[in-house]
RNA sequence: UGCCGAAUGGUGUAAUGGUAGCACAGCAGAUUCUGGUUCUGCUUGUCUAGGUUCGAGUCCUAGUUCGGCAACCA
């Protein structure tokens, strides 16, 4: 490399940098946290996780990355009502899948429950948490509205003694859900309500999932979450939007107890996507309903669901990082989704032939017995791939969109009298049609056949299959899952009413036999059709069933 | 009518007081044995009104609009 070309390198514009990455470049620079950059993601196992995790997993493992640092895989499973070790288990392996690893460092809130019980004594102890005998109206009530301060309850001038004796009988079983809870001593006054003396630990007998009936009182997420963060050491905690009027809770609990570590919440902007709905309840719902057959259904914008439609985790990371982050609650377009997609797969995937709607055609110069052995490019994209020998015969099978008895303007396929050419394999002349004498459908064409030196002048390929080699395997093919880009927008009808119905459609189409040994998991494009993979699911040895990734995008 | 936050083309995002740029989408053209890919060009933008400044998307003031917050959910 030449010094002028290193110097013009060196002086290019530097990658921008997001407000998050902006905050540790000065962290880091004032030597901050021993210079260290950790952070963590932390879900609830209550649900699958999809794209819009997927932005907080590349945003948060991929910081540490960059950074030298690390990310650890923590979940927040600090209310066993919702949770369930299904969820843990599917988490694990998405974010693994994504592309990312957290090591040893891999921990539930649930580990700390001893120590966050510790730090709860430790605030009664000085006076800043008490045992509250309201119940949840009364709670409610006091409380008051974001306009007007609440009340203070009068269980909040308790003795530390009383507050000691009452948690530890909390602890311990003493009394029913719901009798009491424990609340941090703030200000009921405050504009902000979650400083209004929140809740940090409820009484709920519910089995966990980790700690079994070991517990019967439960910290609530603002208490555990912070403390999780400083004993794990973790430097950056990285949340969504909705956090942002929990931060002053956040710090507030950190500067009461006595823990060395204050990590620094920053909010960012959660993901929406156009066309999907992105809230876990919503999706469960489409899974309890029926709507969706699971949450790796591949219409689902679930990472598993997009895994097993075929989208790459390495598109899944690109969107991610074209996508930014900011503190603008922003709608991505699905578009730009799919663009990352297919840029993925045009690079890497094998091209295969595959007819969705076929047609038979018969080839008038040639007798049953005779035809040609063609070579078909297995990735024009990546000469490495090679080439596959494909046979021509007298019969073979078009796509039925690919002829037009009137063609309308514009249109390059063929028609009665026109030629195309047939991909790898010289050009076909449609000489006549044969129809159904009942339904007037055409059920095939009569062509000749002309060899590639020919040199016919046409405007397009096709794609085609010989007959006698052609084999049927069952095609999903899929459109958005709503009909409209926000399912939530109308305020009087549910999102549900706005599911496409059209969102998965079957259907049999004819394979190339190099297709029907493909494995599970595989993705191919089907020359002129699309991207396509093979279910992992129900896909058999020898009989592959295909989803369809993406389309290619949309002729003009 | 409280508090917190955010506003840059159709969408997403950059510009950190000094030429408003990039990507997606759209449109047009070139190339092409995929109406794909690739390449070229084009259309479209700083929420409003004042102010500071030689100079404002950026700073100040006022307003407008949008989002979040009133689980013993996270």
């Amino acid at each position: 490399m030449s010094e002028e070309s290193n110097i013009s390198e060196s002086t290019s514009p530097a990658p921008s940098r997001h407000f998050i990455r902006q905050i540790i470049d000065r962290d880091l620079e004032a030597g901050k946290n021993n210079s260290q950059v950790i952070t963590r993601f932390p879900p609830e196992p209550n649900g699958y996780l999809h794209i819009g995790h997927a932005k907080s997993i590349c945003l948060n493992f991929g910081l540490a990355k960059e950074f030298g640092g690390r990310c650890h895989l923590r979940y927040d499973d600090t209310n066993p009502a919702a949770e369930d070790v299904e969820y843990v288990d599917a988490i694990e392996a998405d974010v693994r899948w994504l592309g990312f690893e957290w090591g040893e460092h891999h921990y539930f809130a649930s580990n700390y429950f001893e120590a966050l019980y510790g730090y709860a004594e430790e605030l009664i102890q000085k006076g800043k948490a008490y045992v509250c005998s309201l119940s949840a109206d009364e709670f409610k009530e006091y409380r008051g509205v974001p306009t007007r301060p609440g009340k203070e309850s009068p269980s909040r001038n308790r003795t530390v003694e009383e507050n000691l004796d009452l948690f530890r009988r909390m602890r311990a079983g003493a009394f029913p859900d719901g009798a009491y809870v424990l609340r941090a001593k703030i200000d009921m006054a405050s504009p902000n309500l979650h400083m209004r003396d929140p809740t940090l630990y409820r009484i709920k007998r519910i089995h966990h999932h980790r700690t079994g009936d070991e517990w019967c009182i439960y910290p609530m997420y603002d208490f555990a979450h912070c403390i999780s963060d400083a004993v794990e050491g973790i430097t950056h905690s990285i949340c969504t939007l909705e956090f942002e009027v929990h931060r002053p809770l956040y710090d507030w609990i950190l500067d009461q107890i006595s823990i060395p570590c204050h990590p620094q919440q920053i909010e960012f902007a959660r993901l929406n996507l156009t066309y999907t709905v992105m809230s876990k309840r919503r999706l469960l719902q489409l899974v309890r309903e029926g709507h969706v057959q699971g949450w790796d259904d591949p219409r689902m914008p679930t990472l598993c669901g997009m895994r097993r439609r075929g989208y790459p985790a390495a598109a899944i990371r690109a969107f991610c990082e074209t996508i930014g982050v900011t503190k603008y609650d922003s709608v991505t377009e699905m578009e730009l989704l799919e663009y990352c997609v297919r840029q993925e797969l045009n690079a890497k995937a094998l091209r295969r032939i595959a007819v969705l709607d076929p047609l038979r055609v018969v080839i008038t110069n040639f007798s049953d017995t005779e035809g040609i052995n063609v070579q078909a490019i297995n990735n024009p994209e990546d000469e490495t791939a090679g080439k596959r020998p494909f046979p021509l015969t007298r019969e073979i099978f078009i796509e039925r969109a690919d002829f037009a008895e009137t063609p309308p303007p514009k249109y390059f396929r063929l028609s009665p009298g026109k030629s195309v050419r047939l991909r790898y394999a010289g050009f076909i002349t449609c000489e006549d049609i044969e129809k159904d004498p009942e339904t007037g459908e055409v059920i095939a064409l009569h062509c000749r056949w002309d060899p590639p030196e020919t040199k016919v002048k046409v405007k397009a390929t096709i794609h085609w299959l010989a007959a006698p080699t052609a084999r049927e395997a069952e095609v999903r093919l899929y459109e958005r899952l709503f009909t409209v880009a926000d399912p939530m927008e109308d305020k009087d009808k549910d999102f549900t009413d706005f599911l496409n119905p059209n969102a998965l459609r079957t259907t049999t189409a004819l394979i190339e036999p190099a297709l029907s040994e493909a494995g599970a998991g595989e993705s191919f494009q089907f020359e002129r059709t699309g991207y396509f993979c093979v279910d992992t699911k129900d896909s058999q040895p020898g009989q592959p069933v295909f989803n369809q990734v993406v389309a290619l995008k949309a002729s003009k």
